[in-house]
DNA sequence: CATGAATGAGCTTTCATTCAT
DNA sequence: TATGAATGAAAGCTCATTCAT
């Protein structure tokens, strides 16, 4: 009646070599075998943990976004004022960023290439929903210029994708100073 | 006396062919055989016009990186006032992204993924030049922060990448209206 | 004093569970895995009841032609007349072939497929010995023609597989007419 | 403009190779690397000239099936009388079964077994016809059993199988006697 | 120059069987 | 005894590239 039970150990493992596979060598240069090997695990092993490549992948997006939305939410309330709340999450976000840079290459690539699944890609973007509250409350409020929050979030939030790219091309450092510019420069650009 | 010469036409097609495909299957549904097939030609015949897939891809952006700066300095004068010319660039190329998304998801795809060799990206980056110029003149002139100029690209110009995004995904439209409302943003989050 | 043995209902599930989808999904769709789910055991304990797939299968083909065998002579006796006797024979292969087509299906496939191991095929055969002394019988008292006995299988006893298969391809059908039908020919073929 | 020519040698090569693997070794241990090494081409290769296995097999079943066909009605006129038209379509089935033993296992194989696609296999029937028009004729000329055209097929032609059978499994030979002998139960059991 | 055939290497996935409990 | 996890080997198939014409 006793048997092996499926280790989260072997899920993770594989989650992470994927993450660093597609990071350094590209979607077109991680086939499973690599995979594999990488985790420590047989080919076939994989097949036990995912239905599909397509299934790792998609398993994968949600891990790393769901990581990447708790980092960005961690310190943030609702009872914040606007400035200090967007201020908190959007330092948290560019924390990420430089401190996760695999992480952040990768949402990047998921959404400029066609890897993950459209249904999943939807489910990653639910995260997102406080700072969009944030956001409407500061337009009621007279804060924030009332325009899309799809243009808030082009100016304020995707330029941080910017600084992971930079950084990993190794183009230019951020520091503390270049860190606070860039923010001033992301609330200048909302604020009324 | 004529002569058959390598056909400039037979290389449009092969790159016209392969930026559809990417943009449409993705960079791992893009396989030689359907260049080839797309662009009505053998797939022997691209070697005769490449060297192999890499150079193809390599020549592709440049192409189209080479197309989108004409675009974008189009109109621009050395001699415009600062804000007249950032202006000028700026809806230059975001008329650029909305108006030839394939080619701008494509740009956004190198950015990402490491698809093209590096020294070739590099020869991409070139073309800018005359607006990291225009930037300096306004930090000069006291118009526009005196910070780094990764930070006025990232929150200026890269947002629009955004754009192509969104209408690729058909999740919002960009009009007259929205288009104006984002440049204020822009300009406002560089401005001194 | 209770101690764990075999379970024989495990052994005759999985059997079952081999023979419906060999019949169903064709020899090459029929792995261990599917066998085991279907029978609803784990694939591991299949190795407790069967050395391995060529003995699982090896096993099918005895258990199944005996069942074969005894529906065949279930009403025969030594006893009767000789063209009584066939008949009785007859009629009841006949029946088996109508009523057990999954059964028939799968022996007519080891016969032509090298599916079960020769040494064990040959042990299948041995069930048709009172048929043979029956037909030698029916050739001294010359009533039967003096020739091979392949022969008269071959006319007789093989065509009815033949029904098996138009009854599950739904080609015809066959009622006690056609069956009499069917006899009268297998009759007049072998009678002097 | 010149090119290499799709050989038909290779293709044929291909089928003999699958034809000879599948009747030696069973449908399961024929796999394309096998395939391919017999008919000393790259396993790569069989996909310029078969769409995929099951398009291989499909097309070598319609092969084998017109050949049989073609053999068996090689000297067969409609101007024949009826018994005279039978026995020399008997005859050449024979024939054919026992001097291409391969080609008629797998025939066999066929039959029994899901290899074939159902619309190939009601392709191949086809070829049948003059056969059937033959006994219909013997029908009407009150020569031939009126029943079922199943049934003196099953009765006739099927029993032959088992000649192949026999002969592969070398449990019987078949000279010319025993031949001679088979042919007058086939004819004794449908003639009135 | 241009081509379709040809290919070795490699891809994702499955399978019969064994392991560890 | 009984199990689900684990696996090396191999399956069918694709691909970037080269060959032969």
């Amino acid at each position: 009646m006793a048997k092996r039970v499926k280790s989260n150990e072997k899920r993770t493992a594989l989650l992470n070599a994927t993450l660093s596979l597609i990071n350094n060598n590209g979607f077109h240069d991680a086939p499973m075998s690599k995979i594999a090997k990488l985790a420590d695990i047989s080919p076939a092993t994989i097949y036990i943990y995912f239905e599909c490549k397509q299934d790792l992948i998609n398993q994968l997006y949600l891990e790393v976004k769901a990581a990447f939305s708790k980092h960005a939410f961690l310190n943030f309330t609702k009872e914040l004022p606007v400035k200090k709340g967007f201020e908190n999450i959007w330092y948290q976000i560019a924390d990420f960023k430089l401190t996760h840079v695999e992480e952040s290459n990768f949402l990047s690539l998921c959404d400029n290439a066609p890897m993950v699944d459209d249904h999943i890609l939807k489910k990653g973007l639910k995260h997102l929903q406080p700072l969009l509250i944030l956001w409407e409350r500061g337009q009621k409020e007279g804060i924030i210029k009332p325009i899309s929050l799809y243009i808030l979030y082009a100016f304020t939030i995707y330029p941080l994708a910017f600084l992971t790219n930079m950084k990993q091309k190794k183009a230019c450092e951020f520091d503390k100073i270049k860190l606070d510019e860039a923010f001033l420069v992301a609330w200048d650009s909302i604020k009324v």
